[in-house]
DNA sequence: TCTATTCCTTGGATCGATCCAAACCGGTTG
DNA sequence: CAACCGGTTTGGATCGATCCAAGGAATAGA
């Protein structure tokens, strides 16, 4: 041990510190070293000091294997990802949960399933052969029996999206999608436009309902007229075609899309009909996507930094402390971001 | 399966199958069970008879961390996600990387890290603390140090992302796109362009020098004039005063752009000139993302599905061969998917 | 001085798998 | 009949950490 390089780099794999080369080191025995590192109010400081120096020698650094094994605990979340196409909240989410996670020093550890039940079979070999301490879920919808089988398997869980029909027993984060279409909505009202139309979900439960009550709401009380709300799936295609229904059918001025790639639809048809957007017809998309800052286009920003920080916060106390009390539930506003395809009041 | 005891849904915690509780079910020793599971051809085909039937009954699933701990092996691949904004490219590489990992019994562990310095910082505590077996990395330069300082401690990785200044002493898997760049370019010639100008990035070594490479190689072997490049940062509005400046200088009735984003810009600069994108001047863009798709973009889409299944091979053959002869480097070509933009000949 | 109490420290068992060397076994072979 | 053999099987040590119960030292009270 005369070579004090601890590191990785320089030494070989053979010599790699552990608990009892630090204990033989700083003259204790290794319930100590662990305790410095794990409970160091139950150590005298004299001793700490000398533990700390050897650790700091010999580069010490606790190998999770070994803890694992005792502890049956892993420090380590499961977060699936879709197979189907790129979703870029939910990759934005990813990134900031992965820092998140790291910060409260969790990793995160991927999979894939071709849908919920196939997900519900992996859960087991995921808990049972990886040792994943909890999961983080993602897309939650009416009927998920995803939470309601963790929750009777007691393994730990939050949710980014809220449960749909019971209140459920879980912790979750969401984003207050009807808030957020009410203040696109009063955003126009307040810009004067009077005949706003919705371009939505064909699944009008879950998230897609959400935001079209909230539209709903904001002309309800403004008491406008609640044109018939145009829906296709989330395609630009589909959209477009479901833009021009609504254009035809009711004759808005504007337009609240439930996702940015509608709002992208809506935009290419009012194009295409040789007007303008923003001056002739606004338009308002979600998720604030590269689409929405390329194309000028007013959105609601997730805030999905948010989002991640209290996922992580929340999964950790569910880890850490047990579940004590009622599981806590965030939801966070989005911000509506405003461009120009919304900032010209109708003429 | 008559009894789901065995799995993790119907048992409490405590009653985990083991290795030795199958031994005792089996009635045979824990190695011979390990041997049945590890090594079937050491084992009588009577006895893994027994063994493979408790198994069953258990429900029985090799814990990993007592594995880990004496092999010092995870199956655990680590991948760094950028916390800088959203790549699509990146990010249909990571869903398909865990999908083609997962077929091979490996997993993913996500971390982040602000630059490469903080990256190689990080490396080692991956690989003490977390057992990490070895690195998938992406985004390959020039002066690239992260690889040299990983073959140096002797931690295998694969890149996707050819090794930009020496030939590496490491697997990669990339995407040709000089090779698409220049088919890009043929297609347009084709068409009966004749002034075709390039849309790139400021640095012109490593991917944005090999695209441009590309789209020179087809003119000069077609004999027509290498117009000046014209070079912006990766963002749609430099990309659009970008193609102003290639649009006043050198009158192209074609681009070639080195990404979607940019030739998003220049897109957008041709319609502001009240010009026809497509019938007027054609614009081939790369990486064939959602903006491709949604503005009827000529995109070279990149194998991206390959491109995973290749890293995860390569990276699980040099763990569990080692190295044998020189690192396999594989090349492969991007799809060009040709849509209005690029589809009609000039005036 | 002696015991009680608190605080700190220790040795040994343990988690679940794999590695290793030795034992076993039915069947040749010298 | 003993030595030998390849193919199987076994017990015990081991990886690196934590849990547990007991040991020891210092302080306080009797």
């Amino acid at each position: 041990m005369t070579d004090s390089s601890g590191s990785a780099a320089g030494r070989s794999a053979s010599t790699r510190a552990t608990l009892g080369s630090v204990a033989a080191m700083a003259g204790v025995s290794k319930q100590t070293v662990s305790n410095v590192i794990n409970s160091p109010q139950m150590v005298r400081e004299d001793t700490a000091a000398k533990v700390l120096a050897a650790i700091e020698v010999l580069g010490y650094r606790p190998n999770r294997a070994g803890a694992q094994l005792r502890t049956r605990r892993s420090r380590v979340l499961g977060l699936r990802v879709q197979n189907r196409f790129a979703d870029a909240v939910f990759d934005r989410f990813l990134h900031a949960l992965t820092d998140a996670a790291g910060a409260l020093d969790y990793r995160l550890m991927l999979y894939t399933a071709a849908d919920d039940t196939a997900e519900i079979k992996a859960y087991d070999e995921l808990i049972d052969r990886w040792d994943i301490d909890g999961f983080v879920l993602t897309g939650t919808h009416p009927g998920d029996e995803r939470t309601s089988y963790l929750s009777r398997t007691g393994v730990p869980c939050v949710t980014f999206g809220r449960p749909w029909d019971d209140s459920g027993h879980h912790p979750w984060v969401d984003v207050d999608g009807a808030g957020g279409t009410r203040a696109a909505t009063e955003h126009l009202i307040s810009q004067g436009h009077r005949r706003i139309g919705f371009l939505g979900w064909p699944d009008s439960s879950g998230v897609g309902g959400d935001r079209l009550a909230g539209w709903a709401a904001a002309l309800t009380a403004a008491d406008l007229p609640l044109l018939e709300p145009s829906r296709a799936v989330n395609d630009a295609g589909q959209g477009r075609s479901a833009a021009a229904e609504l254009l035809d059918a009711a004759g808005p001025t504007a337009i609240v899309c439930a996702s940015d790639v509608l709002a992208l639809g809506a935009m290419s048809e009012i194009a295409f009909r040789g007007k303008k957007v923003g001056e002739d017809i606004a338009v308002i998309g979600f998720d604030d996507t590269d689409i929405a800052e390329v194309s000028g286009l007013t959105s609601l920003a997730q805030p999905l930094v948010d989002v991640a920080a209290h996922s992580a916060r929340l999964i950790a106390a569910l880890l850490e402390s047990g579940s004590a009390g009622p599981p806590e539930q965030v939801l966070l506003a989005p911000e509506l971001v405003i461009r120009p395809s919304s900032s010209t009041p109708p003429h």
